[in-house]
DNA sequence: TTTGTCCTCGGACATTTGTCCTTTTTATTT
DNA sequence: AAATAAAAAGGACAAATGTCCGAGGACAAA
């Protein structure tokens, strides 16, 4: 399957490369641990550091006045958050939030910045990394609208069979942008066609 | 309004640089032109090219199976576009068709590369067009699901009350992730309102 | 075991949105 | 001006989705 389909995204390239750095005793990385459900980045808030994800999957979100929340990506491992922040000067957009035990690397802004400037590799990467990103949420929220929901289902479903065993139900409504009730009954209604073909 | 509100995207710093650049006699910048509804760039081809808009308005939008398309985003001034794929190395992602007459800078991958490795100030300005561009997408797919239709209109017109002169309705639909009839019936019901208070 | 709480699922109904199609309006060409 | 094409509007119905709420299961505390 090619990488930006996937659901839960990856950047092996972006965590080989930091492997490299730590090895060759550049000490800008260091590593953080956080349970399922702890917070690492709250929408609205000003930080000053970025993460990479070492191991573990984490979702990144929007929440609304009405607290609904709107999953934007399933980040796995070399995935990066809080990044934009240093080259927009804003305020955390999204929330993240760890699914499973979560290990990070941390870096300051400044020893990214530091590294964008002087690593060419590694400023490509993270350029890499964005346009990806961008090419990645495009199509999802195009399709997510042209087609049905059902539809969509089949899709995740086929690209990661595991889903609803690593993903709650409500994430993954969060992350179709429908509501549970939808969802639910669409896998019912898939239930049912499975069994008469059985 | 924020940079980061407006539907029709802009990037005035950009363009200033380049600007600048193309007084300094590098020769890296060509100007071409195109007319209302041509296409510059079809999804799914490769190009060669980074074009960077200088004057006027295009349109980003992605084509699915059944011939429908999902605009993406409005370019106006100092977006580029058609640089994603030089990072990525994928075929062209999305359309780009010119709404209104257009004049465009054209500067080769190579040349854009040259500047990128040896240009730290184009560098940043190119990695923060990419981080504002991933900002500004995430909410706008999250808040049209969210929202409904009316109070997702009533935010663009307030944002942008020219709208329907500029942008014909088919693509404010088209942007919207709508149907051409849900956008009729909202504006039907808006218009009602109205004209009860007044 | 019983009770109470929390969570998931799904029924019933209301609302929204889409599809299909016809009519009206506007713009363009001859 | 007439003819034609293109864009916009809206009626009627069907389908999809959301809201509200109650039933039942899992689990913990008594």
């Amino acid at each position: 399957m090619s990488e930006d389909k996937k659901m839960i995204r990856t950047d092996q390239e972006l965590l080989d490369y930091i492997d490299i750095l730590c090895r060759l005793d550049i000490n800008y990385f260091f590593e953080e641990r956080f349970l399922p459900k702890q917070k690492i980045i709250e929408q609205e808030k000003r930080y000053t550091s970025v993460f990479i994800i070492k191991e573990g999957i984490a979702k990144c979100y929007l929440s609304d006045e009405n607290g609904k929340d709107f999953i934007q990506e399933f980040l796995g491992k070399g995935m990066k958050f809080g990044e934009l922040e240093v080259f927009s000067g804003n305020l955390s957009f999204c929330s993240i939030e760890a699914i499973t035990r979560l290990e990070v690397y941390k870096i300051s802004y400044t020893h990214f910045n530091y590294l964008l400037e002087h690593d060419k590799r590694f400023n490509r990467l993270v350029m890499k990394a964005m346009a990806i990103k961008i090419g990645y949420k495009a199509p999802r929220h195009s399709y997510q609208q042209s087609y049905t929901i059902e539809d969509n289902i089949l899709k995740l479903k086929k690209a990661f069979p595991e889903l609803t065993e690593v993903i709650s139900k409500k994430d993954i409504a969060n992350y179709m942008g429908i509501t549970l009730r939808s969802l639910n009954r669409v896998l019912m209604k898939l239930n049912e066609k499975n069994n008469k073909i059985n």
